[in-house]
DNA sequence: CAATTTCGCTACATTTTTGTGACAAAGGCC
DNA sequence: GGCCTTTGTCACAAAAATGTAGCGAAATTG
């Protein structure tokens, strides 16, 4: 699942560059140029963190950070603070009030990417690090590595996407939709039936063992409603 | 033996806290605020870095950082900037002067320590660990030689310190984005494909053993995501 | 059981991503 | 200055991944 981005800044420009950085680099962006709104997206949209400028309208870059921190909501939401301020006074006054990191301007799109990896990993690590582990599948997803009960199983990277947002998720059931707004980002416009198709590869790839002896399939097919990942199968 | 960094710094406060955070992450420090105390304690001491600030009581860090480099015993010292200033012209600047990184405040205590570390493990492989094996390669970091079974191999810089960090991280894939940052460095900006000929070098030179015969891959290609070294090719 | 919806599956054209050789610029060495 | 190594980039070839259409099977409905 890309991880969500609140992005909140008023130079359009640096909005534009952010974003589309942000964006290629798997992230989908909310944007915002007002304080106020910036506190009912956190709320509302729940963002996997927070870029937020010093200085916007409204409500200056300082003020959101403290309510966000005083909501319970969004008192953990990972913050990045960008400014043009260098000077260690602020950089005291940013720490008092919550922000996880600092980006100076100006920075390269690549610095202020790696920063936010930076953050996400060291506050979520669920987002990017570690192994998933159900029915009898194993993910490393550090290594994009996925075995099936010993044998190891190859996966492009849309299935592998699809397969650790079910892992991410055991047993639930998700509709096409909900798999297209996670898997493939929610701005992109592909059919629902494109959905079925990564299904069946998936379910090829993870259902054949290395001696190429078939597999229970782990895959649950929801008529009218979806998929979901499944441990075990309803006996016959 | 802990490495031990030579803090130049005037800001009380400043050196209170880099202190604090390099000694708790196993690093001795030795601090001055004054330019001409850091040549001498430069000399004498022999630390395995500085850490120097732009603004520095009695001579400028810059020039501070033009006489190490003048001097033969400290021509090769790692030297790590601290600046306020974040124009890209005092960046040049100070590159050329012969700084090896440098941190533009205001920065996190994590950042620093991540910094140093880096210019310590791009410039003095031998603090960072004897000798690294994994997957049949064996990597000396301190004669900087490197064989596959046996097998000597022979690599370029930037292909020894690619494959040095892939051994530092074995099994685990790295984007481009991240092998520049790590290899390459924060602020060097080249292509990201310029990762794939370095790859295609470093494939080259390891999978081809003394007399002449191929061996198989060991730097495992995941699409859409980056590169890997791994120990276990796949099982024909 | 017939009508209708939903899903599995295959084939295929397109797009994306990676491999590879060549080349020129930069830097080190003698 | 010449000579050699290293480096970054480009252009093109090769490979892999992706999205869609289409058809028939299976489930659902009534």
């Amino acid at each position: 699942m890309r991880p969500k981005i609140l992005l909140v800044e008023d130079d359009a420009s640096l909005v534009e560059l952010i974003s589309y950085n942000l964006e290629k680099e798997g992230f989908d962006v909310i944007r915002t140029d007002d304080g106020e709104e910036a506190l009912v997206l956190a709320q509302e949209d729940k963002p996997d963190l927070v870029i937020l400028d010093w200085m916007i309208a409204n409500l200056s870059g300082i003020e959101v950070c403290r309510r966000l921190r005083r909501a319970p909501l969004t008192a953990n939401l990972p913050i990045v603070m960008l400014t043009a301020r260098a000077e260690e006074a602020d950089r005291i006054r940013g720490l008092e009030t919550g922000a996880d990191d600092y980006v100076t301007k100006p920075f390269s799109p690549r610095e202020l990417v790696a920063r936010v990896r930076a953050v996400l990993r060291r506050l979520r690590p669920a987002l990017s690090g570690g192994n998933l582990d159900y029915a009898g599948i194993s993910m490393d997803t550090s290594a994009h590595k996925v075995t099936r009960d010993g044998s190891t199983v190859s996966l492009g990277p849309t299935e592998f996407r699809l397969l650790r947002h079910f892992l991410e998720h055991p047993g639930r059931v998700f509709s096409r939709e909900q798999l297209l707004d996670a898997v493939w980002g929610r701005d992109v416009y592909v059919e629902q039936r494109t959905v079925d198709v990564h299904i069946r590869r998936l379910r090829k790839a993870v259902n054949a063992a290395d001696n190429g002896t078939e597999l229970p399939d782990v895959i649950r097919t929801v008529r009218s409603a979806g998929y979901a990942l499944d441990a075990a199968p309803l006996p016959a």
